[in-house]
DNA sequence: TATGAATGAGGATTCATTCAT
DNA sequence: CATGAATGAATCCTCATTCAT
């Protein structure tokens, strides 16, 4: 939260600059959806937003910042999404949690689609870096926790493996399913994703299983 | 190799030429490496290949067709190294073969992993969907061929969609793991990817036999 | 006093609004002081002096004009420090005399030595010119009236030569002198400046005798 | 002559980049004197050298590497003219080698007065410093030199004083009066400079004799 | 009056690309 | 073919100034 160069100048104070702000990041976004991030030059999206380059600067200290900015409001809307269905599927036997999971992140992704393709299809990833670990941590809590509490047999080492395992499976699968959009129905994607979630943790427990014995 | 650009302005004939685009590939991929994305001006690119500005533009039509020379040139040795492995992997059972295909993708990956660090943390991705398409293309086929023909009663359908998956797996996960780099033995990672592939593969066909009958 | 662009916009009138433009000016100081010409922006000084910046303009009709004010106020405190300096050496002999305006003139240099060494060393000399100008004038009435008044045998044209190297003397070495410090007792350097001018006057005096007769 | 950051990106090679790197100069001098130096911008420079912004920062690395050049080049005008004068005054007596020095070094800086007011009267004196440091170190040779010689009986601490008020009195003087061109003809100027000069060393002298005996 | 948000022309600088030699 | 000087549009960013509230 609080890096090195902050990446807002000033916090807005009125009304008005709160939603000069708004309008700013929207325009950013707009402009990375429509046309990429070579043309989302500070002008232009300064253009789009129907304010002055100066005034971004204002609130933004610098391109990179208010890129940031974007991503960081992907990753808000993404986890305000997430959160809830992840509180919901506490409370649901283990399939039909593994499967509302799955569901809940593909549906946050997708609610954002156009945008997550152009962060991840046009930003460079040093940016992507931030955009995948804020929900990365979120589910890696989640999973970890659950397999934790599930499968207190398997050793810290083996529930790191399988946790890393799983997030990725519960993430890079979807992401790259909403990116590519291959011919498969969403619910069949769902159903394979969390067979392949089910059918891996099982496997791993019964390993170690044996070899604990 | 004709697309409405022209990748190159003329083959070329003579050995210096060809030593010539060898030396400045070169020299781009060592500047990506050691100075990112960014800093890979044409000139910065043309003064480490120990050639004039002028002299790139002879090869190269422009800048992203250099670029591209690099991602191509990463994907040639990509294969180079994987085609053998696939063929090896025939003759192997299926246990062996799916354990065997998922070390050598990582193999390859490893193989050049700086590089495509690079490519894969640097390159705004429009350049990176050519990037994985080329070795996608390749593993798909590799996995498609070996599942039809192992499992003959499953529908098209069925068979694209496991395709699908098997692939992602088959490659999403060891690119994770070369770029992340996870505190997981890399023996331990082959096996996962393995068991989860087959994992799959087994329920994939039990359903659809269930379907099926 | 009536330049084409006004100075001011206004008069303060009020307490209130003279404290105020006290604090710009003062912040504007120290500003230039601390951080240089090219850092000394209206913005930076606004806030430094804890004003808007729309209040800035409310007194000072542009940037020069506040600059131009700094400058006004270092002249003046120069003045009210050289001038009861002037006063009192009307009442000593020439060789006492001459060395207390050296003295006076240093002293209320190095009085405000920071920012002397600012304005100096960092503002553009348009500025400069006026930063010198007051004070030539009040020291060249001060040493034209002695010197007309000792000497009335000299032509004007003497008079008016010998005023001018006796002016710079007394100011352009004082002033490299505070601002270059060289390292040179204080007392040395204002007997030696006085050496100087006494120098040169009985010199020029003799010079003129001879021509005279 | 190696500073940190290069002031020139790239020796020039060709016969036409030599002329380049000339007639940027060239700009930037005709530039500072006409317009000043806030009006002095790389685009205008780059415009009245007849080449592109891009060229001038082949040769330059940023803006005061520019201008940087242009003062260095009054200063080996400056000096290209003066050290043939001091050669030649270390044969004469020491009356007429006062006269010619003085003379020589308002020559030489009349020789380029119009730029030479420009780089006073408008540069932040940051640069100003560089600009007079040469000179002054050239002439503070030669009078050190020749006082220490002429005067072997002198502390070196006298010296030093000696030497650093001659040089003020052979440098700011002839500056001022290049500079505000005061209505004393020349002749009489170099005279009294001259005669200052020598009634101080003079006097110097004779207080130190009286002191050591 | 005071505020502070907004302005926008202008500045320094870069870099893909061209072209005379 | 190769060179490297030259290009110039475009980029990010600043800051003196204005103006609605």
């Amino acid at each position: 939260m609080s890096s090195v160069r902050p990446n807002r100048r000033r916090e807005p104070q009125q009304d008005r600059s709160r939603r000069t702000v708004e309008r700013i990041v929207d325009a950013a976004a707009r402009v990375l959806e429509r046309d990429g991030y070579r043309a989302a030059s500070t002008n232009r999206i300064a253009a789009e937003a129907g304010v002055s380059p100066g005034s971004l600067y204002q609130y933004f200290g610098d391109r990179d910042a208010l890129l940031e900015a974007v991503t960081a409001r992907f990753v808000a809307r993404f986890e305000e999404q997430l959160v809830p269905a992840l509180r919901r599927a506490v409370r649901e036997d283990q399939v039909a949690a593994t499967t509302s999971v799955i569901d809940a992140v593909l549906a946050a992704l997708e609610q954002q689609a156009p945008l997550l393709r152009a962060l991840v299809a046009r930003i460079p990833p040093e940016r992507q870096a931030e955009l995948t670990r804020a929900i990365r941590e979120r589910v890696t809590d989640y999973v970890f926790g659950t397999l934790a509490r599930q499968h207190v047999e398997l050793s810290p080492d083996a529930l790191d493996r399988l946790t890393w395992v799983v997030v990725e499976l519960a993430q890079s699968l979807p992401l790259r399913y909403v990116v590519d959009a291959p011919p498969i129905p969403r619910e069949a994607f769902v159903a394979d994703v969390a067979r392949l979630v089910l059918a891996h943790v099982a496997g791993v427990v019964a390993d170690e299983g044996a070899i604990a014995s």
